[in-house]
DNA sequence: CCAAAAGTGTTCCGTCTACACCCATGG
DNA sequence: CCATGGGTGTAGACGGAACACTTTTGG
């Protein structure tokens, strides 16, 4: 390969991922102990090196994939984090991502294995290096397209109600809803569908299942809430 | 310095910068012929790399300073851009910048000295490696922005006419607003100030030229547009 | 005197918000 | 039979959108 800036220094770059889930009516994020010095030992989120052949957005794919067994996951870039001295072993930038994911989906073998734990975003602890900013504002973006983009879906099974979905975006934006008002904005979008199933473990009367349906969707984008 | 990350690969790491620019009634981006190979001759962001003991919001301030003699300008990251191949050279991870900054703060002079022209965003040529995409992107934040937080200012000299604060707002959201409605939220707002002064030059009857009070502001952070 | 931009209010309509009661069922 | 969560409609307030004419003055 021809090298045409080698005039110029390189630093390592790594990838961290904020992995949400909906859980129990919270909104979680996977977490580990760091098993690297430094550090070690400290709560952090699960990052590692992006490869000189390797894109930033497939490092991601790959550091999840290893972590979680699961691909095609929605995922989106937060920002770029580069303090000189935000890493404290070593001069490091790094890219932070959020990704969304169903939490049963997630093999809880694979949860043991590697020792993480899905943390409530409320009571999260103190994170490794600047871990804790990078969360906070991975929520700020999920805040603010919520309402917006139909991404609630990603951290719910395929069959969800209602009161799930409303307790999600309560979760996401901290605050409490009318459950009318929210029903009624549910019901303007076509391409969240009630089937016919009734889940019943959530409450003695049953309530009805919905499924988002991505390709109504897609012909007529117009999600609000 | 301790090296914990020996194992693991460098990369080059740049940061590119997007600086915006209002004049004539259209929103602008500026922009210059490369002078490096690869890609000598093509039209491009300006940019430059991340130094290993450099934070990448500092490099990006530098890299403005060293184009535009400013300091102190509201520059805020747009993201990285890192696929393999994004740049014909080397692998090199970018991380964008957008820049506001009145055109008029910008002395002339420099800017023939680096060869650099205002292009108005509406007919940007093709840009070397995927500075388009970086365009677009920060474009798009803009657009998300300028209705819920005062950085339209930037881009205007410190005292302003109504006329050119909708003009700005329209060249970004690439729509017409009304005259009427833009000033009457503008009247809601009290931090924009109207000064006594009037400004002839854009019409025969002359315009009140306004102020933004930043202070004000603080105090009663309510912007809406 | 006329062209060109500045400046100014009101009405209407649609959207958002507030709000309370009955239903179905498992235990 | 009762506790628990599921499900439903309306009225009033508010905010956003549409809309046209008068003013000033330089040339």
């Amino acid at each position: 390969m021809t090298t045409y800036y080698e005039a110029y220094q390189k630093v390592l770059v790594s990838v961290d991922c904020i992995i949400f889930g909906f859980d129990d009516g919270e909104l979680k994020v996977l977490i580990g102990k760091r098993k690297m010095s430094p550090g070690c030992g400290q709560w952090s989120l699960y990052g590692g090196f992006v490869g000189s052949d390797e894109g930033i957005d497939d490092a991601a794919d790959r550091v999840l994939y290893q972590l979680t067994g699961l691909k095609n996951i929605y995922m989106r870039q937060v920002g770029a984090f580069g303090k000189v001295d935000r890493d404290p072993g070593e001069r490091v930038i790094s890219i932070a991502y959020y990704a969304l994911i169903n939490v049963k989906d997630y093999d809880s073998r694979q949860q043991e294995l590697h020792g993480l734990e899905w943390m409530p975003i409320k009571d999260l602890p103190q994170l490794y290096s600047d871990h804790n900013a990078m969360v906070r504002q991975a929520l700020k973006i999920m805040q603010g397209k919520i309402s917006r983009e139909p991404i609630s879906f990603n951290l719910l099974p395929k069959l969800f109600t209602l009161t799930q979905l409303q307790k999600l975006y309560e979760a996401v934006c901290g605050e409490k809803v009318d459950k009318r008002n929210f029903r009624k904005r549910i019901k303007d979008m076509d391409f969240i569908e009630r089937t016919e199933l009734i889940d019943k473990t959530g409450s003695k009367r049953g309530a009805s299942l919905y499924r988002f349906n991505k390709k109504a969707y897609n012909e007529a984008p117009n999600f609000k809430l």
